[in-house]
DNA sequence: AATGAATGAGCCTTCATTCAT
DNA sequence: CATGAATGAAGGCTCATTCAT
């Protein structure tokens, strides 16, 4: 008895994954606005209301889906590595893993403007909500562990990080946007630009 | 003849203005999603058909509204006045001036991130958009001129304007979506921050 | 297993069918200009959403509505009987029967004619639009042959039978606009009159 | 004081002509679709409530517009001289000169169509009725008159006129339909065709 | 677990016409 | 005569979601 409700849920998850697989793959070709129940449905093999046995709403699904987002990030991060045991080699390896997450992949960064713009109250439980921010924060660990190891305190560190990440996610929108353009600048040079001056600030410390 | 011209034209832009406002009210309100046609008739006191007497379609009347954000964007950076002469104050305080204009007018961020998302073509026509992107251009102006001002070259200037901007919209988004807090951070307290060592460096040049 | 999947595919068929009946019902009694999907979901009993469950769009109702039509077109021709075996009374029966169905059913006609003027291209896909253009063929192919089985060549037979059909449209055209009774003169008798001349013709042939 | 009113009632219809002229132009170039009061207005270089000044509704205009048509076809047809002195020709010349008319002018077809379809009661009054019903009955009257010169009698030109006119009018609807081609037949050669069986019969009587 | 029909509310837009000015 | 704002009704269509089966 037990054994088979073990691999019913097992099962079940299989398939729930056959349609967030589904739901990537409608959102990465048609965007935001492609990415209706429906068309997710139709990918799937299923029809409408089939989906909501998986998910309880069509913000869910994004919610699961920025998840998957942030798991893929952090994977990123992981695989960021420094050219020597330097801390500013960490930090400079790991800032790029995460701009350069975001740079290559738009979709990405799509999904995380919507999490923060788009997801309705009834999509983002609070429990979810919080796992996300963890795991955001987790990918940017890294980088604040470098600049402790560099020798800034506690407060220093998380204050530099933050404004790490901010000016990255600035370049990032711009750059997404088109806008960067009207600059006439490049977002991964700007990026690489500040790195090198928070690196010095650093080793003059 | 021409003063009874004069007097129905004056008529209908008031009348197209007050359609702005309704329009503006409702986004305020309710966001974008809130924000039809028939919401917008509704607070306007029109039936729905009315409104295109005055706009050719939605979204010509978010391009109007983020061409009205734009125009107090720039009153805003106009007001922002340096203590002294000196281009580090000047630099600083009309930085300080559209920081805060979006810091402390979330629904004006919002516009703009609006109009980088969301804007049809059919509302966007490319003379709006010029037009748009030149009002963002000037309102970042003063600050390039000021870099210049204090001895930066041109390339320079525009390079260290572009990172500037970037810097704050990054903090603004992290604020505006509450994500700053995770990090324990204040948006305004971080721009001060990175405008103090932009100052700094300045000045060793 | 399948006989359920037959089941629900019938009881499909069925309410498919319903929705048809109720466009036939509205389009008769209202015409062209009163049959909107509003009135046609309304007569039906369902909301306006629930009829592109089975139809994609206005216009392939329509074209539904003519396929039906033509089908009955031809089920009349072949209900005309002739008298006896010659080619002769089967050309006068079998002009009789489309001439006869059109005449006797003006909303058929109507159907026709919006097939001809009305038709979207979305709804007239090219497949449906050479389905069509076939049954129509088809409902004229008895009077081709007993023309050809009178001694006429091939290239003969289809020039009368098409100046046949075009007298025929002419005349039920002039009748259904109510312009033939200006002319003091009798479709139905104007026809016959052709198809005299018509059969005399053969006769001497 | 009467002169002046003279003067005031040939402006007006004047401007009445100007509304007629941008009516004209519109349904040329867009069609029965693409005319609606506010385009003709536009063209006519009118705004739309000005139009109510000169025509009862938009159906009124398309009434005015058919008259026009029909004086045109008189027109064509008073243009239209035979070869010789004998009725025969005279038939042929008048009879192509209708056919030939609105077989090279196709809108002159739509407008007669619409007259037919789409007129609203309110746009056409009993009193126009009559008057469009005589003007086409005037294009009518010279075949009419051939064939009472070349001896048929008065019932027998009469249908045999009417006979004429419906062959005509059913090859100008097969042809402006494009369903001809299914036929692969041309309407041109048929209706010349058909003219020659009824000269020849004509002849032989 | 899955279907798929159905809902109900909503979307933007167009139109002929009216009427105060 | 002309304006042009405004109406009111309607247009086709889409969507997330529900629910009986």
């Amino acid at each position: 008895m037990e054994a088979r409700l073990l691999r019913q849920q097992a099962l079940s998850q299989t398939r729930r994954a056959l349609v967030l697989d589904a739901a990537r793959a409608v959102f990465e070709e048609q965007g935001i606005e492609g990415a209706s129940i429906r068309e997710i449905a139709k990918r799937a093999g299923y029809t409408p209301g089939a989906i909501y046995s998986y998910f309880d709403s069509k913000e869910a699904i994004y919610g699961a889906l920025l998840a998957e987002s942030l798991d893929r990030l952090n994977a990123a991060v992981d695989r960021a590595q420094p050219e020597d045991a330097n801390p500013a080699s960490r930090l400079k390896a790991k800032a790029l893993g995460w701009f350069g997450f975001y740079a290559e992949n738009p979709r990405e960064l799509d999904l995380g403007f919507y999490l923060v713009h788009g997801l309705a109250p009834r999509g983002l439980t609070s429990d979810l909500n919080q796992r996300l921010n963890a795991r955001l924060h987790e990918a940017l660990q890294p980088c604040e562990r470098a600049l402790l190891a560099a020798g800034l305190d506690a407060q220093g560190a998380e204050r530099e990080n933050t404004a790490l990440f901010a000016h990255g996610v600035g370049l990032l929108l711009l750059q997404h946007t088109g806008r960067i353009r009207m600059f006439r600048q490049d977002a991964k040079a700007l990026f690489d630009h500040y790195l090198s001056g928070l690196l010095a600030r650093i080793a003059r410390h």
